[in-house]
RNA sequence: CGGGGUGUAGCGUAGUCCGGUUAGCGCACCUGCUUUGGGAGCAGGGGGUCGCAGGUUCAAAUCCUGCCACCCCGACCA
């Protein structure tokens, strides 16, 4: 395990180098593929059922579909082929020959239909959704899928953004408009939920511009978060798709008093990148910070008795703190491998545990545990008798986190007035900058042009004449965050 | 797809310009001994068709030709 690059030197390197040292993932073969490894699988597992139970807990179904899709269905939403077709991987043929040991494609096996991997769902869902939706009774229809999805990126980054991901994504079909903008809403919430009470980040959310929605929504709404860098984040997305996608699929219900009516549509989803998130949001010079709620250990015991003396007896002291630990439901690993006590410090840390017990003959003798907080790094004395305690210290570690973050993220954002000023600001360093919108594509893609920022968000509409958009200094029509973002 | 770059052990690299011992070094790995409260030390050891295919030469990691792969910067994006 190599010392890990500084944040302040190189970021994006800091930020591989601890995804590969901490065992959270690595490279695949493909060219923008990744291995979870268990470690990162663990706290993805951490995060997924946390968000499951929230998921289920609002009235949806988990169902499963399938991976491939007829090429046709995505032509029959218009925005929606235009924002996928250029990152699609293409099913065109079924079998290989082997010649010489090596493979080529059988020209006689070509489909007579091309097959696209999903880079979403939507099509097939709503394919399906025309077989099983005819009545009012059918509605509300509410489902969700964990699954992998594919997207042929040009430039790709572990779990950022790779060409397979991991992600739940929701499809929900409804008799009114406003019941589906009720569902989009809530889920926003949902979302909302696990950000900052699960994986301790502060959240900005609000409407996407124009140019940011979804390829085929109506209203995007999305979930932004601050990186350490001050770059935003993208870190989820809750659809209002209206009639787009039933009238595509040619879906609609009969209602009670007996007439043929349109079907309401929403989709949202979050992935394995909120792994990334999750590092850049809380990771140090030291390595991960993972959140107590989501750790997939959250104490890890380091025994230190190198000369082994009173063997019996030091080990049952040890396997009295880890049961009493397991007895709380509190994750916790004792690492008694080869090595220095100075090198499992620095590898848990690194890894992100919460907290670390020290317990060495000296705490043995004095019926003592030395805590190690990863937050604060502070060091406290626990009598083997009170480590009730633990469990309010791992409360008071999730807390302090969230916390923090959220002081970061206000701290670095920041309203302009003037656009020399907003442009001063972006050059310097990244923030999040308030500011008023004309509303306009030209405007947005200008702005774009000139400090690589984009429109996050839109906080509010503005109706107030005193308000001028911020570069084309005309009445503005909405309070928006700009961003330079990932 | 445009511009730039790199391929030598699991990782990082020296050597390439100017051809010539057994391809060197660090990390990691294995063995043994001594160590262990903030990344231990010493000794020994294993691991390489120098990206691939041709060519030039007495001799190629090194020169020539072709191919392949990957990385960085841009356009695209959860």
């Amino acid at each position: 395990m190599a010392k890990i690059t500084k944040q302040s030197e190189n970021f994006s390197k800091w930020y591989t180098d601890v995804i590969l040292d901490t065992d959270l993932a690595d490279y695949g073969p493909v060219k923008g593929t990744m291995v979870v490894k268990p470690y990162g699988f663990a706290l993805w597992t951490n995060i997924r059922d946390a968000l499951n139970k929230m998921i289920e807990d609002t009235g949806h179904e988990n169902a499963y579909f399938p991976l491939f899709i007829p090429k046709s269905f995505l032509e029959k939403e218009a925005k929606h082929v235009e924002g996928f077709a250029k990152e699609c991987a293409v099913v065109t043929h079924s079998k290989l020959i082997a010649e010489d040991g090596s493979l080529q494609v059988d020209p006689a096996s070509k489909l007579e239909e091309e097959i696209i991997v999903r880079p979403t769902s939507e099509t097939i869902i709503w394919h399906m959704f025309k077989k099983w939706i005819t009545s009012y009774r059918d509605l509300p229809l509410k489902v969700n899928q964990w699954a992998n999805v594919v997207r042929w990126e040009m430039r790709t980054r572990l779990f950022l953004r790779t060409s397979e991901f991991l992600w739940q994504e929701g499809h929900t079909a409804h008799a009114t408009k406003e019941e589906a903008m009720q569902e989009t809403l809530d889920i926003v919430e949902v979302y909302r939920t696990l950000f900052e009470e699960y994986l301790a980040i502060p959240t900005i959310i609000g409407r996407k511009s124009n140019l940011e929605r979804f390829a085929g929504a109506d209203e995007t709404f999305s979930i932004e978060t601050m990186m350490r860098d001050k770059k935003a984040l993208q870190a989820g997305t809750s659809h209002y798709l209206g009639t787009n996608f039933g009238s595509a699929f040619d879906v609609k219900f009969q209602s009670k008093d007996n007439k043929e009516l349109p079907v309401y549509a929403t989709s949202w989803g979050v992935s394995t990148r909120m792994v990334g998130a999750l590092i850049m949001v809380h990771g140090d010079d030291n390595g991960l910070k993972i959140p107590p709620k989501i750790a997939p250990i959250q104490v890890v015991i380091i025994p230190i008795n190198a000369k082994k003396e009173k063997q019996q007896e030091f080990s049952d002291y040890i396997n009295n703190v880890s049961d009493a630990l397991s007895s709380m439901n509190i994750r916790s690993k004792v690492d008694d491998s080869d090595g220095s006590p100075g090198f499992k410090f620095n590898k848990w840390e690194l890894k992100g545990v919460p907290i670390r017990l020290e317990v060495g003959l000296k705490e043995f003798e004095s019926s003592q545990i030395t805590l190690c907080r990863r937050d604060n790094k502070e060091k406290q004395q626990l009598h083997v008798d009170s480590l009730k305690e633990v469990q309010e210290i791992l409360v008071s570690i999730q807390s302090n986190m969230f916390n923090d973050a959220k002081s970061f993220m206000e701290e670095n954002t920041c309203t302009a007035e003037d656009f020399n000023t907003f442009s001063e600001i972006l050059s310097s360093d990244n923030k999040f900058i308030k500011t008023y919108w004309d509303g306009s594509d030209e405007t947005e893609l200008k702005i774009k042009d000139e400090t690589k920022a984009t429109i996050r968000c839109i906080l509010e509409d503005v109706d107030d004449n005193t308000k001028k958009c911020i570069y084309s200094n005309k009445p503005a029509k909405h309070l928006v965050i700009f961003a330079k973002a990932y």
